[in-house]
Formats: C-alpha cells, sequence, structure tokens
DNA sequence: CGTTTCAATATGTATATACATAATAACCAT
DNA sequence: ATGGTTATTATGTATATACATATTGAAACG
C-alpha cells in the first residue's frame, strides 16, 4: 500500500497529501537520513503555511506506516528502513520451468489495446484515463499449463509497447528489457480458480491457486500491472533472507 | 446508551480508536454483511456523543484499510475484508490482528514431546535425531479464526522450551525474545484445506488457503518450522521493495 | 417523454481552539 | 552529587465550524 496516493501530478491534491509525499520524498531519497529530526509540527504548519491539524494528519499517517516515529516532547525522526529486503525477486517464468528441468512454451492467448476502465486505473493506480495494453498469456512446462498470466501496460508509460505484438516475446523480459523499475509491490493470495482461470490451467473451477500480484512503477508512474495465476501443487514462493539492523 | 459504554473499565483507547474497532469487529463478524451500509457520519457522532470530525478519523482509516468504501452523498459502505501483512516482517500475528482493530485471542491446542520422526527432520532440515516439541495453535480474530498455526521446535537447539507450556504465549513472541534467529527461508503456497485445517478455521474442507511455512535457523543450527494456514479470503501478503537498497 | 437544472445531502478537507499526556529540562532540597 | 519536584514542550485527541465537492433525486422545462 503506497503511502503516497498516486493521486498525480494536476493540483487537485489535498494538503496533508503533500505534505506527506513532500516528507517521504525526502526520506527516500535519503535526505533525511535515518535518526534526522524532522521539523516540528508548528514548524511545518508555518512553513506551510496552515494549521497544525492538517500537518499533523500528515505526519500521523507517516508514522503509522512506519516511516516516522514520534516521541512527545522530542519531536519526530525518521526511521530506520525496514528490514523488507528484496526477498521476492522479479522471476522470469521461463528461467523457473527450465530449471525443473522442462521445456518452457509461451503463448500469447490476447492482446487488447484500449482506453484504461476504471478498474484499470484502480489495478495500475493510475490517476487519469489513458491508453493501456490488456494481454493473456499462457506459460507451459512440457505439455502442463504452468502458470496463468494476465496483464496491463500503461501506454503512457510504455508508448513502445503499442507496437509490439508479444507473440514471439513475453510481456516480462521485454519490459524489463527497456523499462527500468524504481519500485515494486506484491500481494500473494490464495484463491478458488474461476472457470476462466479453471479452463487456462487444466484445472477444477474452484481448485486453489496461487495468485501472485505484481505493480512496478518507474520513476512514480505506474508502469504494468500482472497477476500471475498458479495451479496451487505446482508452485512454492521461496524467500531466504536474514535480519538487517533492526 | 449506545453501542459503546459497556467497557471503560482498562481500555484507555481513544474514542476514534473504539469507534473504528466497533465496526471492524462488525464487519469481520460478518453482522454487516458486504454491500451493507453502515451508518452516516451524523448518525454515529449522535450514537457516540461525539464531533463528526471524531467519526470521520475513523471511518478514513477503515476505508484506508480496504474494510469500507466510501461514497459521497450515498454513504459508506462494507466490502470484502482483507488484511494485509507485509510479508516477511510481521509475523507475529497478534499485531496483524490488531492493526485491523479486532481482539486478539490465541489459544494451544495440542503439545506434544516426542522424539523427532523422520518428516519432523526434514521440516528442520535436521541431520541427527533428537527431542522435538509440535505444537498446534490457533490465532483468532474477535470470534473468527485468523490462522491455524503447526510448529516444531528443536529442543536440542532450544531446550527451555520442554519447560514451557505455551498456553499464555503464543510460541512466536516466546521464541524472538530468547533465540535470536540468523536466517529463515520462507515456502508460500495455494492448497486445499483438509478436513483438520477446514475445522480449525471453520470453513469447507477444499476451500483454498495460503500457507506460509518459515524455517528458521540460529547460528546455523535449526531451531523451529512453522506452518501458517490462513483461509484465502482473509488474507493478503504484500511485499513492496525497491531494487537498489532497502 | 426526455433533458436540464437545481437543491439536498454525505463525504472531504481545512481551520482555530482546547485540554490531556508523556518526556525532558531545569530547579531545588537534602 | 543525588534524588525528587516542577515547568516546559511536542505530540495526541477531540471539538465546533466552515466551505468544497460529488452524487442523487426531484422539479422545471422544452
Amino acid at each position: 500500500m503506497s503511502i503516497v496516493e498516486t493521486a498525480d501530478a494536476e493540483g487537485s491534491v489535498s494538503l496533508h497529501q503533500r505534505i506527506l509525499s513532500d516528507i517521504s520524498e525526502r526520506i527516500m531519497s535519503g535526505a533525511w537520513a535515518p535518526g534526522h529530526r524532522i521539523p516540528f509540527e508548528h514548524e511545518l504548519s508555518t512553513q506551510y503555511n496552515c494549521s497544525r491539524m492538517t500537518v499533523n494528519k500528515a505526519l500521523s499517517q507517516l508514522a503509522k506506516a512506519g516511516l516516522i516515529e514520534r516521541r512527545r516532547r522530542s519531536g519526530s525522526f525518521v526511521r530506520r528502513p525496514q528490514s523488507q529486503a528484496a526477498v521476492l525477486e522479479i522471476h522470469d517464468i521461463r528461467i523457473e520451468v527450465e530449471a525443473l528441468g522442462l521445456p518452457y512454451r509461451y503463448e500469447r492467448v490476447a492482446r487488447h489495446k484500449r482506453r484504461s476502465s476504471a478498474e484499470d486505473r484502480a489495478l495500475l493506480e493510475l490517476g487519469a484515463a489513458g491508453p493501456v495494453l490488456a494481454l493473456e498469456c499462457g506459460h507451459f512446462a512440457g505439455e502442463r499449463p504452468f502458470a496463468h498470466e494476465q496483464r496491463l501496460i500503461n501506454l503512457t508509460a510504455v508508448p513502445e509497447a503499442a507496437d509490439e505484438e508479444f507473440v514471439a516475446i513475453a510481456p516480462g523480459p521485454w519490459l524489463i528489457g527497456r523499462v527500468p523499475w524504481s519500485e515494486a509491490e506484491h500481494r500473494i493470495r490464495a484463491v478458488a480458480a474461476d472457470r476462466h482461470i479453471a479452463a487456462a490451467l487444466d484445472i477444477e473451477a474452484g481448485a486453489p491457486c496461487l495468485v501472485v500480484e505484481r505493480r512496478t512503477w518507474s520513476a512514480d508512474h505506474p508502469v504494468t500491472h500482472v497477476r500471475f495465476t498458479y495451479p496451487a501443487e505446482s508452485h512454492t514462493l521461496v524467500a531466504r533472507f536474514r535480519p538487517s539492523q533492526g
């Protein structure tokens, strides 16, 4: 969950939202290092020419999100980055399949260019409407379906994608080759297969599946949203790590 | 005489916090089903005898947490509840539950001390046989089962655990307090609930569940293996990260 | 009958104000 | 010095108020 709402460039952002993003910007960029005391509420309210309540709303949210720590009488301090190490690699399904010693096959099922619907914008966390590319792809290990991919690409951020058919190359590797991502978010959950997914994966409707959704940003612009659906028995995510500072 | 006033005994919680937990309680318990319109801000402010701003603070947080959806002129409506945990960070279920504003309850279901079976050794990646403690625990959010825990503790590495009943404290927090872990491995997958899990989580057998298994080492010695099983609809793991640093 | 306009309404944001609470600094007494 | 008291300060919570904004239902109109 992004702390900074994707509320987008045009001026229609609330003030506490702007204060919040200004501060988290400074924290994320490293300008304000961990331990740094950020200005007091009354200082910020002077800077932004607003009431303390407005500043308080922004700072409370930052505290809730874990970016800062607030201490009475002392002020608010930048916290050390959380240990959320890059545990989940951006995975290339071809490599996963080939690591199993199975032949990999990719298939583009559908491709639609369209103006973003409300749902598209929600998935991409996109503020304004614009063109998107919707893709549906199958990944196979030998004869068996290995994963089903449903992807949205924000054509405003990646206009070249409009000219690519994605028949010969999967969108994942294509994007990695040309769009440097600056941030990604994964959502992982279990679901029951609906009929569409069941057909695509050749399993029973209602069978458990692992869904991995990834949203990617490049320099604060939403780039793509992808949902991989794996039949339960074919996939386990493995993440190994060590504790970082604390 | 509102819904409120019973307690006040110990809980020195803020009012907006109490409004928040009252409402999320009703949502999570199913008393207010998805789609149900919750009372208007002005109704709640009358019920709780407080200002609209206080109610607004609670409802805004509920909306941000995804439990409700707010529509101007129409009111606020219950959404399908989903908890979010930062995957590899928050592993204390109590904290996850309390973050939802719900009362947390822990229950030890079973406890067996035994010499490690072959299966135990496989789970713990243990070379030689030795004593282990097998635990089964329930974690509840309000009245509803939130997660089921199945755990093995390597008593060779943590002999003190043999003297602990784990009735008053869950094994997770107990271990964290005394065994510094140096490495951990997660495995995440989707499964269909077997009869045992279905009964424990109060769901249908065969329903999809998210399973998170964690193995922990301390200075190269296997410490514990734990498997958390969450009902699919109640849980999404979220991990957000940047490529360069953490 | 369909369309436009308008008023009513619930939420969204911001303000000034007030008092509570926790942590620290400063002070004082032993 | 040492320990305890007090004052100061920043945050925490709550209030009443105001106006903006989105949406809806109904009235007015062609």
